[in-house]
DNA sequence: CTGTTAGCGCGTTCAT
DNA sequence: ATGAACGCGCTAACAG
């Protein structure tokens, strides 16, 4: 029953040669003799012989394999980049081994070491949200094992990372919203923890000084990404003296339940209050009320770009002086059409 | 520069015993003594030993890691099973590895021979589209890697499958329609070749004549799921002398295309007309005029399940004679409040 | 309780 | 042009 694959000790034995003639066959080696060579190459289809790859990674301390981690696969963003990472890997004939962190430290700690003790060439992550001590990632240097990170980056550091450009995206937005008139903009971002959240502010308040505007810090409101938080970020909004006209959302999930929230206040969607916001839902076509406009993050190319970053790495880990790429992705206004 | 990883070799010269010794101590072997055990597994700790995972895979001819192959990891079915399965890998100690196949058969090809020769302990498979010869995955069975399939399985053929359970939920949908009063019920089915065309297409024939009501094919339309296609399924259902007064669509992004023909035909959803769909997406709470309802096909549980029963597979493989299980998984009819 | 040895499959010197 | 021999790191059968 137990139909053992052929080796190159098989084939060997078949042919009364040695192995290492076979193995050398079998790579085209320039001194083996036509002869034997396409004897060898013969039999070895015959056999439907295939190399042992956990031999090879084994041998050559290479796996051709990248690991990677982020919160969770089910989330359009995360599934997006992955599949740019499938794409470019695979391009590269690298496999791909993947890990859900769910958003929690121990768990992306436990993927890591695993990830690690399997020898993978190099990693790309997408930080826990709770993720504060890089410990787990920073020790994966002394093994040579590059790391590059992409959306949810690490604040400071040195490190490779792809990420959202969050200055040149929000400029991009407010632009587009004064160009319509507006000038009370109001903003809702994730949690004041976020790194986005931080980004997004300063952006806007450089805009708005820019622009010789007030900076009316009220204007600005913190959402915990739950209809609830993002319904009471809009009360606060909607109940200032001076109510925005127009409101940034950090996503479009967000938008949609600021939508519903004016909606229930009597405030009509693209008529007495706009919204645009980050990352482009496929659905929004489809909506009657859809955000005005949305800021295209492209997931998929942040993480084709972060894999190519990490090839990089992994073939050049002889150089000793690693330099760390810091991308940003920049984004594209698309306004939906209605 | 070369920071070596430390080795049970290593180890083992540092305390002046045998590798065997260390290795048993690492492992907890009752026959080691509680001293020399201890003074190993401290010098590991030191050394920050761990063990290399690539030689333990290759000497157990195991690999605990599992393959997924799927057309795209961007949709959100396939997102939510991979997410499943997953879960379920990570639970036991399982690794997952992936391939997108881009439904192009030569690649779905090309990804199994790769995770072959890497020797994944077994396979869990999406077909792609266009996958007609299976002989790709019959060849795995003499190599004693054993396969499950998943939605997109083969419609004949001894293989382990885990897939909607199409009559159940076309029986629910269809009854709960007529329970509104419908008696006149549209069909928007795939392309033909869909093997859940003719599923959803049966199950419609037989409910209706269960219930004794008159079978009228032509209420049976075909989209190619572009947004035009579903634009002339709808044109060839609304012209009918008597139109039907509710569309049973084969998911909700058609149902959506559906819904903006019939009101760019002066037709109000959820007044002039009824859709039901299947697939559930998250974002149907956000719309004002979503289906009446969604059939949920719960992508997570089936690729859980499909990963359990891939699991049991391979801790039987003893077991001369493998047990094929064929898995439905039974639908839930949403219903969306407004 | 512990050590010795063999071997998994392959690539790679080093000989010849 | 080909072969012999070694070793990657680990486990396990066999021997004390």
């Amino acid at each position: 029953m137990q139909k053992k694959l052929p080796t190159i000790k098989e084939i060997a034995n078949r042919l009364n040669i040695s192995v290492s003639t076979v193995s050398r066959a079998l790579h085209d080696h320039p001194s083996i003799g036509l002869r034997t060579k396409t004897r060898v190459q013969q039999l070895a289809n015959e056999l439907g012989y295939e190399p042992n790859q956990t031999a090879i990674f084994f041998k050559q301390r290479k796996t051709f394999t990248i690991g990677v981690v982020l919160p969770y696969l089910i989330e359009d963003f995360f599934a997006g980049a992955i599949s740019g990472i499938e794409d470019v890997a695979n391009q590269n004939k690298y496999n791909v081994l993947i890990g859900q962190s769910h958003d929690d430290v121990e768990r992306e700690k436990a993927i890591i070491t695993a990830m690690k003790n399997q020898r993978v060439d190099g990693i790309i992550v997408s930080l826990s949200k709770h993720t504060k001590n890089l410990e787990h990632f920073t020790s994966l240097q002394k093994y040579q094992i590059p790391v590059v990170f992409f959306d949810r980056v690490p604040a400071s550091g040195e490190y490779s990372k792809v990420a959202f450009d969050m200055p040149q995206g929000t400029h991009e937005a407010i632009s587009y919203l004064m160009e319509k008139g507006h000038r009370r903009i109001g903003i809702i971002n994730g949690p004041k923890e976020m790194k986005s959240s931080r980004e997004r502010t300063d952006t806007y308040m450089n805009v708005m000084k820019k622009k010789r505007l007030k900076i009316d810090l009220s204007l600005v409101a913190y959402s915990d990404l739950t209809k609830e938080g993002t319904a009471s970020a809009m009360e606060s909004l909607l109940t200032l003296r001076q109510p925005p006209t127009a409101i940034l959302a950090i996503n479009d999930y967000v938008a949609l339940d600021a939508i519903q929230y004016a909606r229930s206040h009597k405030l009509k969607n693209n008529k007495d209050i706009f919204f645009v916001s980050y990352a482009n839902l496929p659905i929004t076509n489809y909506l009657e009320s859809p955000p005005m406009a949305s800021i295209e993050q492209y997931p998929g190319k942040q993480g084709a770009k972060a894999a190519e970053i990490l090839l990089n790495l992994i073939n050049h880990e002889g150089d000793n002086d690693p330099v760390h790429e810091n991308v940003l992705i920049r984004g594209e206004l698309i306004v939906h059409k209605r």
